[in-house]
DNA sequence: GTATTTGCAAATACTTTGCGGTGTG
DNA sequence: CACACCGCAAAGTATTTGCAAATAC
């Protein structure tokens, strides 16, 4: 068994689920795809595994999964809502135009000076930093440019 | 007239768009209150100026604001999307418990060294820092952490 | 005058939920 | 064998769209 299958049996158990077929296989093709999936994207993936799987189990599953910490879902703006596993810890560039997401690999580190955030009493646990502009692609479809 | 209006009505005719006093009113309203509207408290606010304004007109207008650079989206993860006047550069706080928007205004500035995205040719407009934590009130209606 | 925009309502898109049957612990 | 979970379908929620009337230019 796979070391992220027993990753989240294990979760699933101290919380109390249950462990399924059904929540492996979302969470495995939400892994083995590295890419930002919306939820109909998901679905069909689940599908070929699973036929008779339906949009319900894939949502809840993703609910469950982001409970636990092993997936995060992703909103840019207009864009489409996005699933990803929760793996590496990596920022994003979003493609106004497009939509496209890339993701970022290199660490982009804010220095603890920056990250004061005096006058509230809140509990930082993780910050996202999201880069906005236009990608590659986008760019070549413009008006004359090299 | 107000110097905000007067900003949109340039660019509003730069690009073609009529002025109308949905648009204003729409504007106004999203400036003025300084909170992060949903798209129905930006509705009801606007219907007391305007009593026959509809929902369609509310989205259309956020649009195009956004279009001209006036206004801007926010989603947080399963959080409701929001609009809010783009005024001042300011990152978010944002409590994953009850999705309060905190608004953290001195600065967070990335440096130079940390925003090369290296390896992609993509053209970074701007950039988007959430910090996503728990908020003063949730904190105090605490159960237990681990 | 005419092309854009509005109000209204219906349609769409995405996500959630209720329920009866199924499978895990 | 009890209770959580699933598949299915229907409902819910947020947003978009078609169209005739109103309005900006």
């Amino acid at each position: 068994m796979g070391k992220r299958a027993d990753e989240l049996n294990q979760r699933l158990k101290r919380r109390g689920f249950r462990i399924t077929r059904q929540r492996e296989i979302v969470l495995q093709e939400l892994s083995r795809s590295n890419q930002h999936l919306r939820a109909d994207e998901l679905y069909e993936l689940v599908k070929k595994r699973l036929p008779h799987v339906s949009f319900g189990t894939i949502y809840r599953s993703l609910k469950i999964l982001q409970e636990l910490g092993m997936a995060r879902e992703l909103n840019f703006g207009r864009c489409f809502s996005r699933f990803e596993a929760t793996e590496s810890d990596h920022q994003h560039f979003i493609c106004t135009r497009c939509c496209a997401i890339i993701d970022i690999d290199q660490p982009v580190v804010l220095h603890p000076i920056e990250m004061k955030i005096a006058g509230h009493e809140v509990k930082v646990e993780r910050y996202q930093i999201e880069f906005y502009g236009i990608c590659q692609e986008c760019q070549g479809s413009n008006i004359s440019e090299q």
